[in-house]
DNA sequence: CCCTGGCACTCTGTGTTCCCGAGTGCCAAG
DNA sequence: CTTGGCACTCGGGAACACAGAGTGCCAGGG
């Protein structure tokens, strides 16, 4: 049904659509790409591609202009990731390379994708579940209180502070702080709780309510924690784009963490790119909107994700092609600190 | 020159136009409110206050805008700022008291900031400079790498890798934690570079290039780290308003740190509100917006300031009521944590 | 001296009409 | 299967008229 003109007709009506955002006729086309046919022939196609669904007709004198199903036929078979250039990628190593610590390294992240893409972009701070514990600090702050920080190999810090059931001395604290640290170094964070629960038994009787609280304090950040952190920036390129219809909408959805959790999505293969395009979105605010998400991190497993939002008539291509470099630099920035 | 009753009909100009978003006429003006003079007379008066430069015509035939001049008067002389119902302060305290770390009451801060104006609000992070250090915390990561975690009496935590000359042991870290913490506890960080200074005397010699580094290091964080982190929310609000122009400027503005910061402005005056209406803006992008700031801290020092950024015919006495009330209890809540 | 009603005037915004041009679908011929 | 031709449709812009709101000014009255 679709032969390999047609598909050259689709992909020639994405790109004249993209690059002018004007709805795309017959003629135009066989002016401007040499596909080697007249504009009748080319009508004759359009109907068809019309027919299955890939493009539409916004009046019925109008030319056509892509719809969901058509950009993804075009993302999935029609186009290919387009590499960034040297330039470009020497710019992104050395704007990467200056950050002193995971905030600055995910700001200069998100920053760079924004501008580099020109689109809205988002960042997923590195996974607590899949981080290692690097360190586990006990700060007395007063004699009922104490000050909890978890640092994890990726430099994160989690902070929390803590009020005990009964005064603690300062070497019961350095002892506790010894314990912990010696269960809980290089332990991923998805085994902290098994391990923190074996470990009463290893502490003398007068240690144990304390050691009680602060444990399933530990596990109660654990836990919330799950729930990440995400920035985005670039907003003010959607503002750009002729993008009257539910700016407000999309920049709502910008501000929960949750929808934006879900947008970046899961996939299980680390290099993979998940493209959603408009109504394929899980949230109702963003038909309208493509994300271009990709996951990174350092060695081969996956730590969070990352991703651009931008109005479905997007340039796929050279969208993807940033998406995935950044993602790639930043895994081996997070591996090198 | 503006003798009474012109700035009673100043005062309803302005509140006819924040309210309807129209152009204001005379006939309107005698009808809403009861001036007890004829639309003629209102006139009159109109033709003064648009001499004077308070108010201003679209067009020939149109009704009339308060200038920026004119919001100015207004806020300075014809309104009192309007304070939260019971039951939004309620809402507020209760809302705030749940946060558990300092991330969590900024974030908590700037969106409850931006739900009650239904502007957007931004939210400067407590200073360094005015906090104390509560805790130096040394982290050994590798022999010849560690963590410097500086943790302050606002909970606020700033980490940094530092590389170190030699191998250090690690009863030599502790020493040195167990110095540097008897030296800074409690220390303004404005004085931690003349204490540090003043310290690698009491070390013993083979800790000295060690401690130097380190020492060098904090003093760099903080110096550094004077540029603030601020963060904004409610940027769907700006949707909301039919704000079409310069909604892009807008938002660029509000990703720019820099500008940001010039924003928020300072006063002495830490119970002072301080509005920047339109043009008094320093940022060009930012004519047509209004700010309205405040300060708020624990006790009685100014920690940092937070603020709304609306346009420039908001409701200024309720939007001033909010940002007061939100930075009392910001204070209250840090001062208890 | 200030307020008021009246009046002529000036606009903007809206609705109507009209027309051009781009683009289509279909058909018959190559 | 492709192509050129042709009639048709429809959106968008230009021209136009018009109603309505609002103004400025002036002369009269308290």
């Amino acid at each position: 049904m679709l032969d390999d003109r047609k598909l050259a007709v689709l992909r020639a009506i994405v790109e004249d659509y993209v690059s002018t955002n004007e709805p795309v006729g017959s003629k135009a086309l066989a002016d401007r790409h040499n596909l080697g046919v007249s504009p009748a022939t080319i009508r004759n196609d359009m109907a068809a591609l019309e027919d299955g669904g890939y493009i539409h007709q916004p009046h019925t004198s109008a030319g056509r202009v892509p719809t969901d199903k058509g950009y993804r036929l075009f993302v999935d078979r029609l186009s290919q990731v387009k590499p960034l250039s040297g330039a470009e990628r020497r710019a992104i190593e050395t704007f990467l390379a200056g950050a002193v610590d995971l905030d600055e390294i995910v700001m200069r992240t998100v920053r760079l994708l924004a501008q580099l893409t020109r689109h809205v972009a988002v960042v997923q701070y590195p996974s607590l579940t899949r981080s290692t514990v690097r360190h586990v600090e006990i700060v007395p702050l007063a004699d009922t209180r104490v000050m909890l920080v978890l640092i994890t190999n990726t430099g994160r810090v989690e902070q929390r502070v803590v009020d005990l059931p009964q005064v603690i001395a300062d070497d019961r604290v350095s002892h506790l702080r010894a314990v912990l640290n010696t269960a809980l170094d290089g332990c991923g964070l998805a085994q902290v709780p098994e391990t923190l629960a074996a470990l009463p038994e290893r502490l003398s009787p007068e240690d144990r309510p304390v050691a009680a609280t602060i444990l399933s304090v530990i596990m109660e950040t654990l836990v919330e924690r799950h729930e990440e952190k995400i920035v985005f920036a670039g907003a003010a390129n959607l503002a750009a784009a002729d993008f009257t219809i539910g700016l407000r909408d999309v920049l709502e959805a910008l501000e929960e963490q949750v929808v934006l959790m879900r947008l970046l999505g899961e996939t299980d293969d680390l290099s993979e790119l998940t493209v959603r395009i408009g109504s394929e979105n899980p949230y109702t605010g963003l038909r309208g909107t493509s994300i271009v998400a990709a996951g990174y991190g350092s060695g081969d497993k996956e730590l969070a994700r990352l991703g651009v939002l931008g109005p479905t008539r997007m340039d796929y291509p050279v969208t993807m092609g940033a998406v995935r470099a950044v993602a790639r630099y930043v895994g081996q920035i997070l591996a090198g600190s």
